[in-house]
DNA sequence: CGTGGGATTGAAATCTATCAAGGGCTGTGG
DNA sequence: CCACAGCCCTTGATAGATTTCAATCCCACG
């Protein structure tokens, strides 16, 4: 967890924490009815969430990099609210619900840092409104490609050069574009030398003029 | 609050309830980077929330009727993340969070109905992201007109004759639309005969017809 | 009675979706 | 070793939806 914790409580915690085989490409962690038990920390590899509508559209809610929490949309009911599934070969902690709020009893910190963890999550939801709401194809993929630069370099990882875990219509999905839209949008920030692109492969060669470009509106 | 509680507990949680003067029209409950203290009940009236962006972009991300508890976002840090002003004349219950923390510890139940009205939260954000990512104007005006309905029949109000507390420029930024879009939405609604509306009165003369657009897609 | 903000409506411009074709890579099987 | 299918991605041309720009209306209010 990304927030200071006393030693002992930390012990405690991980006393209640499963670690599970891992989880192939295209492999579901759960499924959006599927009773709700545990939230998750993902180990390693990349996740997926998206949720399914009446009619069976399909919206990618989040993807999670190692030490990225979720499933915290599923402790208002019995059963989850969305579907999970891998990017890539991953590994996730399983960490009890019921187990959790015992423990959280006896370390009261514990409690805020679920809080802390789920306030987190609203707030990057809230941004992630503003990203359909109000930014344009070049806004959307922008803003994603620095979140994931952002989050792969407190990965300790390069900030540059990423591998994007998940394919064209993943992203096209999760940013409110088709495909097509999307490969234009990455053809063009390379054409003007802000990225390099090769399939999953992108390089990032000028950070400024990306951030720029994420808030280049409508 | 929408959940079963015992009514001894109810009690000690109505004793650290503070309950505020009324908030006028426009007139902001708190800012982002405040002090963060308090999570908010709407008693009576309709709040807004909405964030601000670095480059001064402004981003409602919900509309709050009596009943609807707000300022979730804020209890990962030592302040709010968002801005929160009223649509009109209002009241709100305060409720400490420092003083809800210590009452959790008190009442385990407790603890489990925050976090469940977080999740709430989150999975109402991933909804809106569904509309803003997948649906055309008229789903999304659909969408939101269908959910103003609902929660205004669950305070034994009509679903089919509602006032709006928010303009037209509200519900466009809301729904990333311009208000232009807005008012030609309006517009064929009424001319289908699905809805009426006169300003902010809007009636809603075919629900099924109503819920069927919300579902159109892009 | 004039003023100003919010709302509506129309016409043109712009962005993205759609339709269509083709490229590149991988894995499989002849 | 090569041919081929399948999948993902890219690119081009056209269509369609929404934005933008502009004019007007409405109504509350001073």
């Amino acid at each position: 967890m990304p927030l200071a914790m006393d030693v002992k409580d930390i012990d405690r915690l991980d006393k209640i924490i499963q670690r599970g085989r891992p989880i192939q490409s295209g492999e579901h962690l759960y499924r959006a009815g599927d009773v709700f038990s545990s939230i998750y920390a993902v180990r390693s590899g990349s996740i997926k969430t998206y949720l399914v509508d009446d009619e069976g559209v399909e919206q990618i809610t989040g993807f999670y990099l190692p030490g990225e929490v979720l499933g915290f949309d599923g402790i208002d009911n019995t059963d989850h609210g969305c579907n999970v599934v891998a990017l890539e070969t991953s590994t996730v902690c399983e960490i009890p619900f019921n187990r959790l709020e015992e423990l959280t009893l006896q370390i009261p910190t514990l409690q805020r840092h679920f809080s802390q963890l789920m306030s987190r999550q609203i707030k990057s939801d809230h941004q992630m409104l503003l990203t359909l709401s109000k930014k344009n194809a070049e806004g959307r993929v922008a803003t994603l490609l620095s979140s994931l630069s952002h989050r792969y370099s407190r990965r300790k990882l390069s900030p540059n050069a990423l591998r994007l875990p998940m394919s064209r219509m993943d992203i096209g999905n999760f940013l409110g574009l088709t495909i097509e839209t999307v490969s234009r949008t990455f053809s063009r920030l390379q054409k003007e030398n802000i990225i390099d692109v090769d399939g999953r492969e992108v390089v990032i060669n000028n950070h400024d003029r990306l951030n720029e470009i994420c808030h280049k509106n409508r």
